[in-house]
DNA sequence: TATTATAGTTAGCAGACGCTAACTTGTCAA
DNA sequence: TTGACAAGTTAGCGTCTGCTAACTATAATA
């Protein structure tokens, strides 16, 4: 699985949008992401050869189960960050910043564990 | 100041090597990180150009003011970042490798945010 | 002294990932 | 039907940062 951040990046724009819209374009993810056309049409060039998206017969781009499972284990990651951070006292804004520079580099073993303090802190306040 | 992830990992070993012996040669710096000498060279060299390294007269490499301040200051977050994994119940090992991972992403406002809680819990437990 | 090992440097490759310029393609309105 | 605009692609550039190969310089040893 040769995705990283970047790569980790466009999966959880696409899943976002997806979210709001099943008609997700190219053109979309880069003006999210604030990407010129072309690194996008690479970007998803490389993801479809990974097997995590496709387009469909209108061109409008899909994630595949794979690619799904990836966005949505990242964007719970993005989530769960965003969330430690807010009860650690940070700002909204700031905690979903650094989430967002910071989700693609945890180990699942942290993760598991901010969960649970995520949790626990939801039952404790 | 044109110094990213590479380069704060490279100033952090220095640092790290400077604690343990002042004599501190590329090559250690190549050992400890695993990195090959053309690739410690070329770093070194633009950590010069910064003004953060220097090398004596007996090729030894030295932080200046500012590589040192810059260097304690990811060290610090290392630390920091380290502990929190820790009070989260993450084990000392895959904490460290998170901490070592992260500690380059993060705001001065979420770092604040974790020296308190640091802090805080030192004084609970 | 001559050889050999170690440290450092130089040259240049590779891959990731942003960009612009310029092309193609498809749709829609005059 | 044609002209224009929007979306997507191709070609190619630039930076970062790892690498190997091969060189230089220095120090130690046979």
């Amino acid at each position: 699985m040769n995705v990283r951040e970047s790569g980790e990046m466009y999966l959880e724009t696409i899943f976002i949008l997806s979210q709001k819209s099943s008609d997700v374009r190219a053109i979309d993810v880069g003006t999210y992401m604030g990407f010129s056309k072309p690194s996008v049409s690479r970007a998803i060039g490389l993801l479809k050869k990974e097997g995590l998206v496709l387009t469909d017969a209108q061109g409008y781009i899909k994630l595949t189960e794979a690619g799904e499972d990836r966005a949505k284990r990242i964007y719970e990651r993005h989530t769960l960050l965003s969330q430690l951070f807010i009860n650690l006292g940070v700002d909204e804004e700031t905690a979903a910043e650094d989430a967002c520079r910071v989700e693609h580099y945890l180990s699942d073993k942290t993760f598991e564990a901010i969960k649970k303090h995520v949790k626990q802190y939801k039952n404790k306040v």
